[in-house]
DNA sequence: CACTTTATCTCGTGA
DNA sequence: TCACGAGGTAAAGTG
């Protein structure tokens, strides 16, 4: 394939690259497929973010600059799996020359960010074409376990009398809210990994509100595959309750 | 240069790319350098994970995969900031040619986690050199937050005296914990981005606590930018206290 | 190593 | 659009 063919012939293909480009045939592959290419940027580039916060990496070095066509910006460096800088979509991508240097600015709307890439030597550019799977789904999620326990209840306890899935109150949404065998009002929340004490505190929260508003005893259990110690004992001195349910259940 | 050069030769160079390369050439580059260099493969895959949940990409389409040498391991499609399947480090990325067909397989130890992608048309191939930015820092963070009211109490309210900073209780670590100037204790919970119920009912878990346990009254109060409407009637409802506070000062 | 909390969290969902 | 909460959260810091 001749690596420049796409500045005769404004059709996309699947894929194109440069290798160490100019910084206009760099430009011209960016503006060309920004809205309907991942762009590739590889090369010695300096970076700065502002917006939500602010950081800068002003050191010259080789980088990774991933563009996605909803406006997804990232700049990776060599470790982590979360980019240095990103902006996350919806975002636009502006690409100029200035001083002969290849700069590239994306910028977030709302909440107002921006991202600025100087990238003075470029070594390598594409534009790919990538697909998007439709009706992604993962498996074992909160909601599975809830589905589970909705139609097991007795994998709770006995008796156990599903009454609502997702009961909205003024403090925030109950996960399950049943009767037991003796007629008490059970709140259960789901964490599909080990419990800490934010979930004891969330449980703790939707009970002392209901107890509040019915005036009676209500019970408050957290199902989850584990419960860290601290929670468990947080949990114990407000009187709630610990099941061990598996995600995968 | 010559696309197929590393063939020859095992020194490794700052970047090396293949186009349309047979499997073998690809997998003689992910072995040589998936320790070393940030690999990039793009083709036509499908991909499956199955660990602390489950999903799969069963539909053959254009994808990118992104290994870096601390074992970070993403699939990526053409929208959202986030990778479709991905190993955090530390994994361990093993590579094999299977009927014909690549197959990348990252393994995560604990917990047990495993990515494997099948790649039977693979367009491009390279290994990348990255750096990596020392003494990184954001700006604008909590931590940023908390310091600034340390320095000044009085952008809080006047007569405030600063007791401790990440004080550490049964229920979970206060982030500033004070004395207003008639002598209650006041305990103080940052955020750094508009505070929602669920920072109002950490707040309110430490002041239950506190009053508890020291028997008098305990006034709290949520420091951020802005409120949530719901989590600031929730805060006025046990009594709690909201100060305006940018992120940045 | 386990636990806790933050994050420029991102993302989906529902009001 | 905004708010809220889940996430295979990841990453950092601490005991």
């Amino acid at each position: 394939m001749d690596l420049t063919s796409f500045m005769d012939n404004s059709r996309p293909s699947d894929y194109e690259y440069l290798i160490d480009p100019a910084p206009q045939y760099a430009l011209k592959l960016i503006n060309l497929r920004k809205n309907t290419h991942v762009l590739i940027i590889y090369g010695d580039m300096v970076a700065n973010y502002e917006g939500r916060a602010k950081s800068e990496l002003g050191e010259l070095m080789p980088r990774l600059v991933i563009s996605k066509p909803d406006g997804t910006f990232m700049v990776h460096e060599a470790t982590k799996r979360e980019p240095r800088l990103w902006n996350p979509p919806p975002s636009s991508l502006y690409a100029t020359i200035d001083g002969g240097v290849l700069v590239l600015r994306s910028v977030r709307a709302s909440p107002r960010e921006v991202v600025v890439v100087e990238v003075p030597v470029i070594r390598f550019a594409a534009a790919l074409k990538l697909g998007t799977t439709i009706n992604y789904r993962v498996f074992g999620r909160e909601e599975d376990m809830v589905n589970a326990i909705i139609n097991n209840p007795s994998m709770i306890e006995d008796g156990l009398q599903i009454l609502a899935r997702e009961y909205h109150t003024l403090v925030g949404d109950i996960d399950i809210l049943a009767k037991d065998s003796r007629g008490n009002l059970v709140v259960i929340e789901c964490k599909r990994s080990q419990a800490g004490p934010e979930a004891v505190n969330q449980l703790k929260r939707y009970v002392d509100y209901l107890r509040q508003r019915e005036g009676k005893p209500v019970r408050g259990i957290v199902a989850a595959p584990s419960i860290s110690a601290a929670a468990y004992k947080f949990l114990r001195l407000y009187g709630l309750e610990f099941r061990h349910v598996e995600p995968k259940s």
